[in-house]
DNA sequence: GCCAATCTACCTATTGATAGATAGAGGAGG
DNA sequence: CCTCCTCTATCTATCAATAGGTAGATTGGC
């Protein structure tokens, strides 16, 4: 359905908001990134709002489909969330990308505002389904969420282990 | 030693910037919000990485010194950084100051960078002095910030104490 | 007179977004 | 086979608004 210029200014969007968050990008950044003019953006994402919603959706449906993955046998459900955590960390993209949009959340425009929400509210739901009390699923996410954190603004990847490290016990 | 107008530029950049990031504020829009014209912000701070900086200086210094008010008799430790973070999200700019900005590390000036690396810095430091190990450190201010984000992102400051009800123990 | 502080006015670059032209693919009908 | 039409996808060119930053005049207190 998606074409593969539309996939590839999601990738390249991914990317930049990751980096710079919602604002700090722009159709031309995207447009040369990807080899095209910014017109072209445009038709297949009209604005920069709908844009950022498709990536985020996008994104929280990926992350969700690769927690399945992690959950192999012998291994308990909090390290299978370390493990997709740590796989986003070491990507190209640094921080999480609903992460880094929801720093800004009283900022973003509405649609984007409320794709972020949705990745947290669907974390949560997740973790409570495999049992864990609305607190512990609470206090799990956001241990996750601050140590990506501080391994982002440390520049170091071995932080995001130390943090989470108490977490699995 | 800072004039008036200097301390009403910081506030009202300081507020932008929890808000919408470094990206997310504007010369004009400071100037605004302080009733004077962006030229007149230039003066004070001849740079938007400047100001940045030393908005997020002065937030640590500011930050650092409310953690020690928070420490009175008969409250363990990590109680007042709860009790000091929680001030921080109800105050009127909902996020840590270096937490967003730390969100998106690898777009800032260098300048910035360093000034949000060194809250984090100096919070693990301080952590530290107290008897906490390092890795229990890092857990602990990981915990804090990724409270905040959800608190803020999901709109529901009392998330921030289901997140940190756990720490105290 | 001097100096800090503020102003008006402007510069160049970039922003998100739109209009309109163009090129090519794929049918439909003769 | 050929012509006409439509649709998709891209382009060029442009818009008004806003960005960070600068130059130079003005104001008011010491």
């Amino acid at each position: 359905m998606l074409s593969e210029t539309a996939d590839a200014i999601m990738d390249a969007a991914e990317r930049r908001i990751r980096k710079a968050g919602y604002s700090g990008f722009s159709f031309r950044e995207i447009a040369a990134d990807v080899g095209v003019k910014s017109a072209s953006v445009h038709y297949h994402f009209p604005t920069k709002e709908r844009l950022a919603a498709s990536v985020a959706r996008r994104y929280t449906e990926r992350f969700l489909s690769a927690l399945d993955q992690e959950a192999v046998p012998g291994r308990t459900e909090i390290e299978a969330w370390i493990t997709a955590f740590r796989r986003a960390l070491h990507g190209d993209g640094k921080m999480c990308l609903c992460g880094v949009l929801g720093a800004t959340s009283h900022d973003l425009p509405e649609e984007v505002m409320i794709e972020a929400r949705r990745f947290f509210q669907l974390c949560l739901e997740k973790l409570e389904k495999r049992g864990l009390s609305h607190a512990k699923a609470v206090q799990t996410l956001a241990a996750l969420e601050g140590a990506m954190l501080l391994a982002n603004v440390l520049g170091d990847p071995s932080t995001f282990d130390e943090a989470t490290a108490s977490l699995a016990a």
